[in-house]
DNA sequence: TCGTGACTTTACCAAATGGTAAAAAAGAGA
DNA sequence: TCTCTTTTTTACCATTTGGTAAAGTCACGA
């Protein structure tokens, strides 16, 4: 029995809740340990919950994970979508980077959960990459070219631009720990952060 | 028993090959699946090993992954050590950006294991991110503050500097899957990504 | 308040997995 | 060749883990 069906999801009050605690849950767990590293045992105590009435939500563990990529899917290319094709495009980039740069802060596990699948290869994402991800990308792509070929930027390839976007703000997240270490006042590494990586695109992007 | 005597690590011909195999094949297998998501199983099979030999060699699965780590470290910061006082401030960090750029290409594998590693918050690195990494990480910051402090660079934040590099170059490998899936040609991908990183940092860096 | 369907719990299970014991085999030196 | 040590294999084992069956328990409309 699907557990989806995609006419109408109605769900009574409990399994809202519930399906929402699992999630959150396992939200926690997944992004902590990766996918074979968490256990349903660890999900089902973090949600308050037994191992068999998480059973009775979701058909099985990869069903919650692939459940928790697909909805992040959507989040995580929102930023991109909101860049406007119609604004000024310097301010349109910044808007972006900055965006991303507080989804970073304030979504860390979820950007670990992403980096977790995608560093070990995608298993799981089914064609959420190729169908979700990559239409988004070429479209914003040919927009940044555009605004190249009119001189409203410096020259940069689109698709690396965006790619380095990606990596200097998701690290901040995905590689917490590490910054931890090096740079022991999280308060203070967050806004020089932000300082930093503007102006390093303001640099990059000023024509 | 100890398996690594501080004093004599003497190993017989067949010691050195075999644990040589099995260090190889475990980084195969633990930088595509994580550490909990590898089992003795698949790093005995990839090593053309049987599992209790495995285990005649390393006192269990955790000692090879520890030992993977700790020699990583030394290649990993083998580049930033190069970083030469004495050179212009631009073509040394120039330099370190094309080193580590190299590794991401030759070494995904190595960095991919290190990605797992840190995004699950570093819990099999011990005190290597401290002792090892750290005190690098604060002398070079000092190196290029006064580089800026003598106006032979833009001013910029050293510690993000360094992290923005880590973050981009390292990208490249540790993304790989998304990265294969937007820019098909893979050939073509890492130079323009060449490119684009170093057009990136010189714009930030030049004075 | 009673019955019915939605939800939970208890008691399991089979497979996978990290690891061990001990016997067998293979080397190496005399 | 003979002996002693190193290396490898065979046969296990205990625990963990994803998952199931079936017997409760609960909530709510009639």
């Amino acid at each position: 029995m699907s557990e989806a069906p995609p006419t109408a999801p109605k769900r009574s009050r409990i399994q809202q809740r519930n399906r929402k605690r699992i999630l959150e849950a396992a939200l926690d767990v997944f992004s902590q340990h990766g996918y074979r590293g968490s256990t349903l045992d660890q999900i089902a105590e973090a949600a308050g919950l037994s191992k068999p009435n998480i059973l009775y939500y979701f058909s099985g563990k990869e069903e919650i994970h692939v459940t928790l990529l697909a909805r992040l899917m959507e989040a995580w290319l929102d930023p991109l979508e909101q860049m406007n094709a119609n604004g000024d495009p310097l301010t349109e980039l910044l808007g972006y980077i900055r965006r991303k740069m507080e989804m970073s802060r304030l979504y860390p596990r979820e950007s670990r959960l992403f980096a977790n699948e995608i560093i070990q290869g995608a298993p799981r994402m089914g064609g959420n990459l190729e169908t979700g991800l990559k239409p988004l990308f070429d479209e914003k792509c040919r927009l940044i070219q555009d605004w190249v070929d009119a001189g409203l930027l410096a020259p940069v390839d689109p698709a690396h631009l965006i790619i380095s976007i990606w990596a200097t703000t998701q690290h901040y997240a995905d590689f917490e720990a590490q910054v931890r270490v090096l740079i022991p006042d999280n308060e203070a590494a967050w806004t020089a952060a932000q300082q930093h990586v503007e102006t390093m695109f303001t640099k990059l992007l000023a024509p």
